[in-house]
DNA sequence: GTTCCAATGTATCAGAAAGATATATCTAAA
DNA sequence: TTTAGATATATCTTTCTGATACATTGGAAC
């Protein structure tokens, strides 16, 4: 079966436990934040879609009170697909910085500007830095799911290590405009 | 006027030579790569509206031959606006990254398969960084244009550490399989 | 010398994705 | 008690990618 890549944090997410579509944005917003995103307008089609596939099926509702809220699970078939996906080789997608890109033409603006950017950015990047951390020295002390935790934390490193460079490197370039 | 960032990196160009819209993505694909992609399919459309606003216009074609090259000059206004888009607080745009995905979700597939693909990437990485350090070789060593050089470098710079970076985790994480 | 392929070149279309918006409910504080 | 903010689902428009179409040119192979 070929599945979207927008449908793995979805599939991906449920093997952890069973959310609502607005459970899993929030979820993605925070676990994953640092290398994939996902809109509403994505999520909500993708598991209608996914439903229709019987990837993943809603946990039956405690009908009493008038508020709905659509809990789903992922089935056996769901886990099935995630598999093979993982296997299959990584596809490289395009990326956007539009501070590099201004960083790129500075000499057709106001270079000044461009250092402001700088400095914004990187008090943005400190920031997010404290948040991996704090995210990291949870995960190190969590009693369960320790496989999994190990591979979040092997992104984790990642996003530190980047992040950590990119503030240094808005040093430098701050640096380089003091001179 | 509100301009679109797909359009920054035409305007940009185009302030360094004139070129056609072949020679356009080329060079984004050359020298943007680490940071900005731009698709044919948004690219003339974006040449058609640049145009029809007097950002950007054609130079008058050498008549007599069959073959038609389009190249395209910036225009005064069209330099202002550049340098308006520049001032403008970037935009964070949301990433994607398939390697991390599957890394993150490891443990519902075949471990063994997410330590080939980091070998893979490794080794992408190790291409792409010497490419980098070869450009900034050249940059270091250009005569003219010694400001634009300049800036053109510290995104290089940027993009040569994280690279480096991204090479070490590679390289720590085939080591924990190793484990 | 011709045929064949890769590179050059412009352009559009289908489908994927983002961002904005609509709508409604629940909860806790002012 | 009302009101603001979080919860929750969903759709619409615009942007963007990836694929494809189509035509030309230059050089290599035969």
């Amino acid at each position: 079966m070929l599945i979207k890549a927008a449908s793995i944090p979805i599939l991906g997410l449920l093997t952890v436990s069973p959310m609502s579509g607005y459970d899993l944005k929030k979820t993605i917003d925070i676990s994953l934040n640092f290398f994939w995103a996902e809109s509403f307008g994505q999520l909500y089609p993708q598991l209608k879609m996914l439903k229709d596939e019987a990837l993943i099926e809603l946990l039956p509702q405690t009908g009493d009170s008038g508020r709905e809220k659509k809990t789903y699970k992922i089935t056996e078939k769901g886990r099935g697909v995630l598999a093979e996906w993982i296997l299959q080789n990584p596809v490289i997608r395009p990326q956007r910085d539009e501070l590099l890109l201004k960083m790129f033409f500075a000499t057709e603006g106001d270079p000044s500007a461009i250092r402001d950017h700088c400095v914004q950015s990187r008090s943005d990047a400190e920031a997010l830095l404290q948040r991996y951390v704090a995210i990291d020295a949870q995960l190190r002390d969590m009693p369960e799911d320790r496989e999994k935790a190990k591979y979040w934390r092997m992104t984790l490193k990642l996003g530190i290590s980047q992040t950590q460079n990119y503030i240094r490197w808005c040093d430098d370039v701050v640096e380089e405009f003091e001179i």
